[in-house]
DNA sequence: TCTTGTTAGATTGTCGACAATCTGATTGTC
DNA sequence: GACAATCAGATTGTCGACAATCTAACAAGA
């Protein structure tokens, strides 16, 4: 027999579609925290009846994305200064749990996959495209914890950032200026290489501060905003 | 106007009730892990139709309990010994940051809260009622959670427990043997009244260590059990 | 004017039926 | 007997229609 990794195939229901159809226009900032989520409408403009549709909508409820009230409607989450805050001051307990649990088990493979993965950063940027900026950002700083070796961390951190990723677009959409061009990046990747665990940890730290104080301070600014209907 | 606080009202659809049955029966052990939910049968010994049953199912899959394959069908997770192994390395960091984030929000409604939720376990353990002894004690442990002012640590603590809860009650099932009559957790309250937040926070570590500890030697050794079909 | 009752429209929740897919047994062929 | 093709039954996925509920506008009464 060859010697082939076959992965998974994809997902073939229309409920699957739909989840990463809504997803993805959570997380890009089409559709803004508050919005109310029209079944008809969008079962109209996907082409599908109300039923997958339904069933993917309770799916991002449980992924914290979307909030229902029963008779009322479907609406994407408003998300406050405090869970900002919150959700920033458990990410560096969990980064440093990743990394703890990461560093023993570094090997070519994951240096290769940091390099590749910082890369599509470098690239995102150099294109302005802010939206796969965020996105690759993320999933540069997720490879610690895809690499820890721990699916409930592992599943921790993915509920986090998709709430981060979506405040994050949103934020970028906002200040309409251009984004940093030089590579905040390279410390953090060079540190993640290096021999220094305890180093490694405390810029993961610094690191995520950076991005966290700006996101929060804009967010406590929207704090009074009159939220979004239908 | 009388100054009376209402809380909300009870969630009023079938799905609802549905997801609170389903949680219950897995969490309880009624359905074993692997089983497969057969949705004519639930719906009609519910007498509801699929589709709220099977919203609720998605709900359940998201939360972690559940896991569903494409035209095959959703069982109820099958969990290792490495998930619970994960859970427990995890648990052991939260439980940290759980305790230093309530520590300087403790006041007498906390202590009042742990003495009622102890004395539940207490009665539990009495009238022997190892289901409710194991909602309890957990009950008792996620105090700390809720008091540490942090939504999205408590979320995360939920997901985990759920979990917890459902091999535990799997493991006591098991061993028919009677429930250690002395109270474990009589230390654990008295450090979260103390002074002494690191003693606090090492006991925590010691003490879900021995509950874990007994749950891995007995799911180690179910790994090889065939998995429950319908 | 303010409050309360009523009602029409829109939207969500639920249902029963049909389509798509899977599983296992049966048949046919070598 | 081993293996592939076929087929029937069961189960999941999807659909369109109906019931339950909410919202907002309007009317009636204090």
């Amino acid at each position: 027999m060859a010697k082939v990794d076959f992965s998974p195939i994809a997902d073939t229901t229309r409920r699957a579609e739909i989840v990463a159809l809504l997803r993805r226009a959570i997380l890009t900032g089409q559709l803004e925290p508050g919005q109310k989520l029209n079944e008809i409408r969008i079962s109209e403009q996907m082409r599908v009846s109300r039923a997958p549709l339904r069933e993917a909508m309770r799916e991002l409820v449980q992924e914290g994305i979307l909030t229902s009230i029963p008779y009322a409607g479907t609406f994407v989450v408003d998300v406050t200064a405090k869970d900002i805050d919150d959700a920033y001051s458990l990410n560096k307990v969990l980064d440093e749990f990743a990394i703890e649990r990461t560093w023993p088990l570094r090997d070519q493979r994951f240096f290769d996959e940091l390099d590749q993965r910082h890369e599509a950063v470098k690239q995102a940027t150099r294109n302005r495209d802010t939206t796969r900026q965020i996105e690759t950002a993320l999933q540069l700083h997720g490879l610690i914890y895809e690499w820890a070796d721990n699916s409930v961390l592992l599943e921790t951190w993915q509920r986090l950032t998709s709430r981060l990723q979506m405040y994050f677009a949103l934020h970028q959409q906002a200040r309409n200026e251009a984004v940093p061009a030089e590579d905040v990046h390279e410390t953090y990747v060079s540190l993640l290489k290096g021999a220094d665990m305890r180093a490694a940890q405390r810029h993961a730290r610094e690191h995520i501060d950076l991005d966290f104080e700006e996101l929060l301070s804009y967010a406590r600014n929207l704090e009074q905003r009159p939220s979004k209907g239908d």
